[in-house]
DNA sequence: CTTGACCTTCCTATCATGGGAAGGTCCATT
DNA sequence: AATGGACCTTCCCATGATAGGAAGGTCAAG
């Protein structure tokens, strides 16, 4: 299997294959004398591993573990569940900052009149240099 | 005022204000003979409403059109409250989409025995390349 | 006049992702 | 066998908001 049938296979992009191999997750299980990279059935279950790890918004840096204890047979659990209750608590985390915006928002919106006339308290409200609670901050690895 | 002064009134460092100076978000009222930017009141103000609104998660690209409103006396406040209320609507998704993670983690992770044996139910579920219902995908400006 | 704290510009990196160029390879159809 | 198109390769560049750091100029207090 060549990159354009794993990507087939997979749902994952070349240029994301190819990235994978440069970043040492998945290697292709061998280049042909052309120097193709040659995937079989162990990478592209990888690839699918990561493409639905991925969707559940783990980390490249979660994924690289997950993906070294799917490897390890003798693998605890509790180290693959330790990972899972991490990102879920950090899931909520994000979850809660951004309901805070959307609720403060959804407020401001309330009480903007939102016609022709220029008052309006969501720009009052930015304006007042009010202290959010906290400076917002979000995961290196969960962007775009 | 110049940039340290301007950064520490505002909280905006002054890494920051140099860059909303390049991308000709915050230009500085002026600079001195030997070329040092000089803040005033206006663009302190200026800094401190990109923060909150950053606080607030808006994109650096709502930020500029809600700035553009806030200069201008005549605006309507109708443009403002739709960008907050599409600001809204954009939390409110990615929120539906994380607690969608959450949930399925949760599920998988509630599965999991968490103890030495290697049967896990989390790398069973990333094993088995479910198309996850929608392609994960977030937005440019929200980064970091 | 020196020292240290500040300012300036310029360059580098992040991280996952995609766009594109230049050039090599494979296969099917003339 | 030659051609053409679809594919592969590597390499470079860009993103967006942010930070780090180097090299050099400026200011104010001692």
């Amino acid at each position: 299997m060549n990159i354009g049938q794993a990507s087939k296979a997979t749902g994952v992009t070349a240029k994301m294959i190819r990235y994978y191999d440069e970043i040492d997750l998945v290697r292709p299980a061998s280049r042909t004398d052309s120097n193709y990279r040659e995937y079989d059935d162990r990478q592209i279950n990888e690839l699918r591993f990561i493409k639905r790890a991925r969707s559940l918004g783990f980390s490249m840096d979660e994924i690289t573990q997950l993906l070294s204890l799917w490897r390890d047979r003798g693998r605890p659990s509790r180290e693959v569940k330790a990972i899972a209750d991490r990102h879920v608590a950090d899931l909520d985390a994000r979850i809660a900052e951004m309901q805070a915006m959307a609720e403060t928002l959804r407020h401001l919106s309330h009480c903007c009149a939102g016609d022709d006339r220029p008052d309006c308290p969501i720009l009052a409200d930015l304006t007042e240099g009010k202290e959010p609670s906290d400076p917002v901050r979000r995961r290196p690895s969960f962007n775009r």
